[in-house]
DNA sequence: CGGACCACCTGTACGC
DNA sequence: TGCGTACAGGTGGTCC
């Protein structure tokens, strides 16, 4: 489940442990979800790792310019995201290796940075010095960051429902389907509303309740769900927090009635229906994603 | 612009 | 036990 504080939580574990360690040879498994596979093994050797970032959902190495003719180029950056799936971190060559891992970067000390990733729905790329200003800025503005005021003019006008555009990377990077579901419980907005007719309260609890929720899950380390685990192995407890996500037929932690589960933006939604009242006369809301023929 | 639906891939839970 | 169905943290495409 890696949205932004899981992400976050895998970032903060890589920062203690890579800075300052070289790339020495890279081993792939499938590489049906890289996009250049024979780039990785050329371009990666010799290069240092400097610094570790997250840009919404994404996970940034930056790497030295390296030495030698093939690395001309400057500085690198290796670029991962997790998908829904994904696992990033570092162990020792005698370690066990997970199932579906798919990606080895052994460092100079024998260590090895490894990438799991069952459903293989990450993706793995190399983005030269020069073009990650472009990468960042094709992406949204960091919840966390963001003011008040940028805030309500990324969502003034917009007739979308409210749902479908926090999950839009390019408005807001790093929220996915819990955190939009737990912050519009929290700001007591149904997940159906169109954003241009939330008033101006609307938006500022629902920025509030972003900012606490994201905050607090990064302090829990995150959710886990179905065996997520930070870069040393050990799990999130926000799940233990959650209180719309999941948890259709259980009762409202603040009024009682049972949440509710439905679909908006193509994702399982889950609201309280009487905290969070549907839009007068929005469509009927669809059940449930229907099965594929 | 916005939404519905499909695709990518693997695993798990559950009904029969 | 086995099989079919629904669903899962995400993104990106098509079609209307
Ligand atoms: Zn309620």
């Amino acid at each position: 489940m890696p949205e932004l504080p899981e992400v976050e939580t895998i970032v903060r574990g890589l920062r203690t442990v890579l800075p300052g360690h070289t790339i020495v040879s890279v081993r792939l498994g499938k590489t049906d979800f890289i996009e250049d596979p024979a780039a990785l093994a050329e371009l990666l050797p010799g290069r240092r790792i400097e610094r570790v970032e997250r840009l919404g959902k994404f996970i940034q190495l930056q790497l030295s310019a390296g030495s030698g003719a093939k690395h001309a180029d400057g500085q690198m950056n290796l670029v991962i995201h997790l998908g829904m799936t994904g696992w990033l971190g570092v162990r020792r060559p005698e370690d066990p290796v997970a199932p579906h891992t798919h990606a080895f970067f052994e460092l100079e000390d024998g260590r090895e940075l490894r990438y799991t990733d069952i459903r293989r729905f990450g993706q793995i790329r190399l983005v030269h010095g020069g073009n990650m200003a472009a990468f960042s800025e094709r992406l949204g503005k960091e919840p966390l960051e963001i003011s008040a005021s940028e805030f309500h003019a990324r969502l003034a006008g917009r007739r979308a429902r409210i749902k479908a555009l926090l999950l839009d990377q390019s408005i807001f990077r790093g929220i996915g389907n819990i955190y939009a579901d737990e912050s519009l419980w929290q700001a007591r907005i149904h997940p159906a509303r169109l954003a241009a007719r939330l008033n101006s309260a609307d938006l500022a609890r629902l920025r509030k309740a972003i900012r606490r929720i994201l905050q607090h899950a990064i302090e829990d380390r995150g959710s886990s769900i179905s065996n997520f685990v930070d870069a040393e192995g050990q799990p999130g407890e926000y799940q233990q927090r959650h209180r719309a996500y999941g948890r259709e037929g259980k009762p409202c932690f603040r009024c009682g009635s049972k949440i509710r589960r439905g679909s908006v933006a193509g994702r399982s939604s889950y609201f309280c229906p009487r905290c969070q009242p549907a839009p007068r006369r929005a469509r009927a809301m669809r059940n449930a994603p229907k099965p594929r023929g």
